[in-house]
DNA sequence: CTTTAGCACTCGTCAATATCGAGTGCCAAA
DNA sequence: TTTGGCACTCGATATTGACGAGTGCTAAAG
């Protein structure tokens, strides 16, 4: 079977193309013939190299900047570099240990996100981000009204984590403080663990359903209930850190990417789209370059991994780089952070 | 008393100044003494331009980047032209109907310094800034107390302005529910108008005179009510947009510079410690270039406002920009936005 | 005393030009 | 299939010269 050399033509192709990519992340520049003999370690002349080189373009895993220079990967190259490729390198002792301890100090979930979205940003040197779903997963555990000026409502929703969201609301006729407090209590009896979206589902369809037969309170609860969950705007959102580590890659230098760039940091409706993607596809993702069809992040990659809390999606976490990054490095840490997080947030 | 001219030397320096600036401001080159001639308006020779440019350069006002070049001015330079040269140009008609329209709708006040911000990096394709004081100013209206599981209480404060604020609390000792009711009730009743810098005190001196003679409810609320107040973090706080504005400039356009402005705005820190001091000191306050003391800003200036409700200091706004900006449009537009914000917020 | 013209001089900008070296593609020989 | 050789391409870098904007100074004019 096997025949006279170790390895098959294509085979031998990937190598190269495995240190192409390791040598260009390194350095930053093409890569030439004879560059690429030297750091193969294969015993092979220049020109065999650039017999093989001309294939890989033909394929378009590589392609030169200009006439006579040597190669980069393309988008392509580099998906086939980290699908298939790429060494992982796991993180260090000293890492990990920075890592577990970063964790171990805070409770509160919003705080953990933040280290998390710095952790990862601090040891990539790119730009950290955590995405705190929004209401579809959280946990109800109590409600409350308290009366303002006029008819208005002030509304308290605590969720399971100890998280606390309020909202005025208005309704068209008067509550007195009694009225207010019942309905909070056949709400907290009632909806006691369901999720806010789970929630959302019983409200509306027992609303229908009872709407007659239930008594005033009963009814007058749950249209405020209704009104505050379906108001909510708690919508996902992310917590970003170190963006300006982006400003230091070449790629990103020039001033019209770079901000593009940056205006989709505070606009995040797109990328909390492409975030939010990500989390259902189970499992690490790397988007390279283009591939994200988000066109801010063209010379850029994003790789995420959805995070876990008791075996439950809980959001999603990444890093966002210049495409040229070292993945292999940066794939292990955004692993392991988002592992620490979820474990971290299971504490509770 | 006048002289054969209309101007005296001093006077017709300074003239030149202002020209000087004003065209530097447009154009953004080393302006000379032809250019300088023609524009002055004046019918002077470029000679005779060069002698006083001569005598501005020995005061430290103007200064030329090279031998051959014409003249920029310094930071004095523009320092006394913003303090007794320009001549302020009131915003257009539509930009004033724009302004008001904007802050026609809103109530919620977060959303007003949003608005805010907004409205004078659009104006001014800058970066804008809103600072939200702390507790310090804040009116309290209410506050409510919530049993969770074991000891710990969610205690909710809400504003006058109708902000909300919360924090979950861990007494040593356990409180019923209707304790917890009792003690809101009183602590409602009895601050009721109060700030919380006013209530803090108060707090403290009464917990310190009544010790003993008070019955326990009170004692326990007064307590649980510092604990609050006291541990609440609600730090001054500023809202920024159109901070991506200042890529374009290409006196900001080095990385180094920067990325250093860009952390500035993700610290916060220092720059919220120079919008407090222009709290402080009351009306418009410009720092231009290093007068800031704030190397992040050296290559930019700061034009800051306070803003009033009910004729009571509530924050400031400004704008941030490079040193070299249209001062006679942007103070102005500062100082507008600065009154709308506050007549804005008092229609609470 | 002030203003102005004239002149030599300084420098940055820009375009043209030459040089260097890395790297390629291809061909013919091993 | 691999390799050495060779002509060729092309970016990067440095050199040069022309140009022009602008200055400072001096001496003459008002």
């Amino acid at each position: 079977m096997a025949r006279k050399k170790e390895l098959s033509n294509n085979e031998r192709a990937q190598y190269f193309l495995k240190v192409l990519v390791e040598r260009y992340i390194r350095d930053g520049e093409p890569v030439g013939s004879r560059t690429l003999a030297k750091d193969s370690g294969l015993d092979l002349s220049p020109a065999t190299i650039r017999n093989v080189m001309s294939d890989l373009e033909d394929m378009g895993l590589v392609e030169s900047p200009h006439t006579s220079a040597g190669r980069v990967p393309t988008i392509s190259g580099y998906r086939m570099f980290v699908d298939s490729l790429v060494t992982l390198k796991p993180p260090g002792k000293g890492e990990m240990a920075a890592l577990q301890r970063q964790f171990a100090g805070e409770g509160d979930p919003k705080a953990l996100a933040e280290s998390a979205s710095q952790l990862l940003s601090g040891f990539t040197h790119m730009a950290g981000v955590v995405m705190v779903p929004g209401r579809s997963h959280i946990m109800f555990r109590q409600i409350e009204f308290l009366p303002l000026s006029g008819n208005r409502v002030l509304t308290i929703l605590v969720t399971k984590d100890g998280e606390v969201h309020n909202r005025i609301i208005e309704p068209k006729k008067h509550y007195t403080a009694s009225e207010l407090e019942q309905a909070a209590n056949l709400l907290n009896q009632y909806y006691a663990g369901a999720s806010l979206e789970e929630m959302h589902k019983r409200l509306v369809k027992e609303m229908e359903e009872a709407r007659d037969s239930m008594n005033q309170i009963m009814a007058r609860a749950l249209e405020m209930a209704e009104t505050v969950i379906d108001s909510s705007d708690e919508q996902d959102d992310f917590i970003m850190a170190g963006q300006t580590n982006l400003m230091d890659f070449d790629e990103l230098a020039q001033m019209d990417r770079l901000r593009k760039l940056f205006d989709s940091f505070t606009e995040k409706q797109r990328l909390l789209h492409l975030l939010d993607g990500s989390l259902q596809a189970q499992g690490m993702q790397v988007f390279i370059g283009e591939e994200s069809g988000y066109q801010p992040l063209d010379h850029c990659s994003l790789i995420t991994s959805p995070y876990e809390v008791d075996d439950q999606l809980a959001g999603v976490l990444g890093v966002i780089g210049p495409t040229r990054m070292a993945y292999d490095r940066v794939i292990p840490i955004v692993d392991v952070t988002a592992k620490l997080l979820g474990a971290a947030l299971k504490q509770q």
